[in-house]
DNA sequence: TTGTTAGTGTGTCATTTGACACAATTGTTG
DNA sequence: CAACAATTGTGTCAAATGACACACTAACAA
């Protein structure tokens, strides 16, 4: 089973038609380690779903330092949203840190899907509602949870990200130097 | 001018009559402070449009402490997403600071108007990614920024959130102590 | 093999922070 | 006005953190 299918089978009620109609226009591709999705400097055309793999979502802060901006483990979908959907020149890039297998949705064929009908048009912002919503709860969960916390559930939830990033991009994820979290690592060396 | 017009004049380009059709769905209501727009334990059935007015969105955090989610200062929208959009019971609660305007728009002619015309579906679509977008680039913001940095600039930009939101919100808001907010004000007090 | 580079592990130290205790101030109610 | 509650201001101290310096390791190219 494709796991773009699979993924809307199981957020969304839709009929096989609908389904097989949207999931058309998406394009599956296979993309080694190290691929580019979207880069600063350029403008993001395209939503991208990952089936499967990680992705580092990073850009630069005034001192030209990388910072860590999400760390994305599929299945999700990954896109800069004002890029896509303002067409302004995109700030942050993006990066596979594994082999992915993705889908990927054309800004143009977006276009039509959305201003054609009014279902797609609310399915789309559902979907831009629920990345909301999530973003919303991960905040709340944050300012209770010290690094050490946040960090031993990321072990625990995305182990795939913890394996392939490096501890610097965890670092900057959590808010931490790599020292401190260096630290946590050792004092957990048993979990 | 109405302050839920003139919002929607600046942000979106709308033809007079639209505007007019959209504006009639809100109701408008002053209200004084320490109202309460929604609560923990009930569904939120209504996006609040706030014409003037702070408000202060908390929920509780497992030790049973007030935590500051939000400090909303108007023109702004607020609601609980998650409660509004899939009726689930709501966590946070929001209460009005100070006396308010407030547009109220009710859950069932915000589903008429999205669910009858693409523009409208597509309006929506707008502007909560709109909000999505405001809150990733304040995450950015954040992730650069000391607490002193950022409280400097709460500020120079929501002077009436400073003045009308207690010490304790503030520094719950910036996820710090009384404390350190503390100093930091003391360290500033020529600012 | 050697050299080079990127990433990781480690120790030291000055600073900052949160927690706690309590004083001072403000606001509210009878 | 007095009494009380809520909020804000303050000092002390142990613990956590970031910054810095440098050793160690792994991966890779020449």
């Amino acid at each position: 089973m494709d796991a773009l299918q699979l993924f809307f089978e199981e957020s969304h009620q839709l009929s096989q038609r609908d389904l097989g109609y949207l999931v058309d226009h998406f394009e599956k591709v296979s993309v080694p380690k190290g691929t580019v999705l979207f880069e600063q400097g350029a403008i993001v055309d395209a939503v991208y779903f990952v089936g499967e793999g990680v992705l580092h979502h990073y850009n630069y802060n005034e001192e030209g330092q990388k910072v860590t901006l999400d760390l994305h483990e599929g299945p999700c979908f990954c896109t800069n949203l004002e890029s896509f959907s303002e067409r302004k020149i995109c700030q942050d890039s993006c990066v596979a840190l594994t082999d992915c297998t993705l889908y990927i949705l054309q800004k143009a064929k977006y276009d039509t899907l959305v201003n054609t009908n009014v279902k797609w048009s609310n399915f789309a912002k559902d979907i831009i509602a629920k990345t909301l919503m999530k973003m919303l709860n991960q905040l709340k969960a944050v300012s209770n949870k010290s690094i050490e916390q946040r960090y031993l559930e990321l072990l625990k939830n995305n182990p795939l990200i913890v394996q392939n990033a490096s501890i610097a991009m965890i670092a900057s994820y959590l808010g931490t130097s790599r020292e401190t979290l260096h630290r946590i690592r050792r004092r957990n060396i048993l979990v």
